[in-house]
DNA sequence: ACACGGATACTA
DNA sequence: AGTATCCGTGTC
């Protein structure tokens, strides 16, 4: 179950890989909503992106997972991991789930569908983006409230300007 | 605090 | 070719 996620607009958004990667905007041309967009950062953790599109284009990052079942595959993957730090980062859960390069350009709808029914009812805190140097302020990560799985908790109400 | 390590897209 | 950047994690 997706516990965190943040979003990434296609245009107009300094953060997103279309600004600066040829490529990202070729991938969002050539392909349709629910199309996994995977790529390499910092030389070893995977990213898991999901296209959107039609009232806004571009991407969703998949930043935690709450594990529902094959707990025990995780664990394996992650080096007997518990807890936050099993599923909890976008590096983290790609490992976890056995995501790689070579799922980039699968369809991700065709086997999350069942997700998506989940978090129609859920609790959702929207916050500042993290983990990037740029555009940082937009209030474009979402987090299930209260939940343990989530990478890092949402920032104090306090400071804001 | 810092090391780790590769894809992408620049410059020349 | 060389350089800059990158939506992170683990270990110190």
């Amino acid at each position: 179950m997706v516990v965190e996620c943040e979003a990434y607009a296609a245009v107009g958004d300094p953060a997103c890989h279309t600004l600066t990667r040829p490529s990202a905007r070729e991938f969002v041309r050539r392909h349709r909503a629910g199309t996994a967009y995977v790529y390499l950062n910092y030389g070893m953790h995977w990213m898991l992106n999901v296209l959107t599109k039609g009232e806004v284009e571009g991407f969703v990052l998949i930043r935690a997972i709450e594990p529902l079942r094959g707990l025990p595959a995780m664990q394996r993957r992650r080096g007997g991991k518990s807890g936050r730090t099993l599923t909890g980062g976008p590096g983290r859960l790609t490992e976890a789930l056995g995501v790689t390069g070579r799922h980039h350009g699968a369809d991700f709808c065709l086997s999350a569908r069942r997700c998506f029914l989940a978090g129609a009812a859920a609790d959702v805190v929207a916050d500042g983006r993290i983990g990037i140097s740029r555009a940082r302020e937009l209030p474009w990560r979402f987090t299930l409230r209260h939940n343990l799985h989530v990478s890092v908790p949402v920032k104090k109400e306090s400071r804001r300007r």
